[in-house]
DNA sequence: AATGAATGAGCCTTCATTCAT
DNA sequence: GATGAATGAAGGCTCATTCAT
């Protein structure tokens, strides 16, 4: 029966919204079934066997929807590297801080980084690791051939630290520019910052000590 | 009596630890008062008024204790800008990720900057505001005069989320580059190549693709 | 299943006696519950809500009873007022005293006049004025045409406190009289007494001071 | 030292209002001691035990003040009894309803009549006891001398039961008979209608379905 | 004599989960 | 397969009281 699946499918929708708003410990199953307009108590057991398992499941979901909404730009073998690693970091930051769903995706993944369950092994390994493999991979383009992989790593780490930070950070940052200054933090304009800074440092762009036309 | 000051002393301490482990609701008020070996029941509410004051204490101490315990250099006028930014980012890693025992402080920190309760406002306002704007006070110096307020922010953004991701995203990090080199990320090589990034970003290092001597 | 059902009345009851016995604060659920043999401390919460809710209902289960226990009379057209009046008392004088156990109920309406919450205007909607009504239509029957509202009410006041006095002040009454003199106070003779006082004052009978055929 | 005793009068007194107010089981120690200007915690232990002894002197002390500040009048021998019965009710009123001092006295007396505690008995022998005797020998004047005891009883509790009502059930008048009557409601005449429904019942006055003419 | 810091028992309630249907 | 009525463990907190000073 159709039905089955369907509030299954509605509980787990809810639950992803309820625990992007308030964390696992705060999101209660009750709040839960009540977004889902579910009144059977016994669902999140009988479909989830748990309210933890139930979380499993959404941190699963959110990546998987997240990595489809937004996916990498299919670069054209010849495509210059500055393209490449302003394209992967305008995608980053896309998936950040663009609200196309309503965002709790990226809010459950994050607090799964900074917080990390049992689901965090399987996040790292399904997505992350692929992503930090593409990033590594283009970085090895533009720096020396005998550079170490801690050195490359670090790079890494450099770009998606500045990414993360906007996302980590946003109640911190709206504080310290101000409300007005903070609107205007849309994906693209922090993307672009970021990619300059970055490729600044790498040797691909003019440093940002000489023109600053922004 | 000191035997009062003691037991207050005590739960704040034991709450540090619990509260940066578990988050606020998670924590339970026995679970510290057992850490605290306190046996009292009503001790923190009679001590801090209740559970949320308590951690509202917690988080106060916390950013006191890890800006006493790790203070910015004095740097004499004069002083290049390069070795300021560097001294900069060297004390921020350090504050991060140095004696990762206790390590609670900067944990209770980072979540309070991820999931900000009432003690954000606070915070920022006494503690990273001020840091903000020694950081943007050194970057003026090395950036054109005509830079808007935006950028300016953008860049120190930049070299801040580089600093935090390695606080935030530890476990993360662990799993991606193995425990063998994760353990070599201490704060003083993760402020080497922070401090060597952002400095060649801004034109004051060679960049990256050109010299990779680590 | 009738279960809960069962559960629900038992804690309803079991509610009355201790309400009535200790009051609303000096009440505790797990008294309730002891009483009702039902041993899931979360039931009140579950049934009723509330302890507080838990109280309203007992309140209002309580005058429906006691009003249905001890009905008043039928009186056919063309009773004689003095047989109206002392049926009044009587049945009023019935509900305070008689049936002294299980006898919560009344108990539990006293408590709500002296000292009322939030079911005391529910109760006098509901139970006191439709029977303070009746009481003022047979006054009427008796008294000049042209008497006031206020003095009316006066009257019907004069006789209600009668008979409340009775069930108010019973261990002050027990005290003054001694115990076995206190023993004959029962339902009939303290409803005749009181028609027989009222009566002559409403100069229906004799006035007391001539005959004492008691 | 007069510290001693002053703050023991304070608390005294703060107790008054507080118990009348919310009742032995809501009234709060803290409560009294902050109305009394006590910050000493353990004021209330160490000068009277404990909080049930307190409430114990309180009432003591209610009734003394009551009696005190309302006494009856002195009656000069061949006084006639309808003056004498007459205003034996109008001290009563007076006591129940008239606000002299703020009047928790009389409520905290209502309060042990209807839920008696230890300090019930003692009240019925040094203050209620007193007054019912005088109140008999009134009676005993205007009734037959062959009356029983418990015919005289009755008659005085009818006397007592309507000035006790207007104290007891003042919620539940107010509400019948709604707030513009309800502040007519004055001592004087309450015990205006008293004495003449109850003078009336006596035969020494005319019964009220002659004359209306108030 | 008088204090106030400190106590611990007990309060109502919430919650994830189970079980009979 | 799916429900929702019922559970009991545990939560934070309030309060009268005690004890060292």
């Amino acid at each position: 029966m159709s039905d089955g699946d369907d509030t299954r499918q509605r509980i787990l929708t809810a639950a992803g919204y309820v625990f992007a708003e308030k964390g696992f410990q705060d999101a209660t199953v009750r709040d839960i079934l009540r977004r889902a307009d579910v009144e059977n108590m016994a669902a999140v057991n009988y479909y989830f066997g748990s309210k933890e398992k139930l979380y499993l499941e959404v941190v699963r979901q959110a990546h998987m929807q997240r990595t489809q909404e937004v996916p990498l730009p299919q670069w054209p073998p010849g495509t210059p590297t500055e393209e490449k690693l302003a394209g992967f970091i305008h995608t980053m930051m896309t998936r950040m801080v663009k609200e196309r769903t309503p965002g709790w995706q990226i809010q459950i993944l994050m607090r799964e980084v900074f917080h990390p369950t049992e689901a965090c092994t399987e996040m790292v390994r399904e997505f992350i690791r692929p992503h930090f493999e593409i990033l590594l991979g283009i970085l090895k383009e533009v720096t020396p051939p005998d550079i170490s992989p801690k050195k490359l790593h670090l790079i890494a780490f450099s770009i998606v630290g500045q990414c993360l930070y906007h996302r980590i950070a946003q109640p911190v940052v709206a504080l310290l520019v101000g409300d007005e200054e903070f609107r205007s933090y849309d994906a693209e304009s922090l993307a672009r910052h970021i990619a300059e800074f970055s490729l600044a440092a790498l040797g691909l762009k003019p440093p940002l000590n000489r023109s600053a036309h922004q």
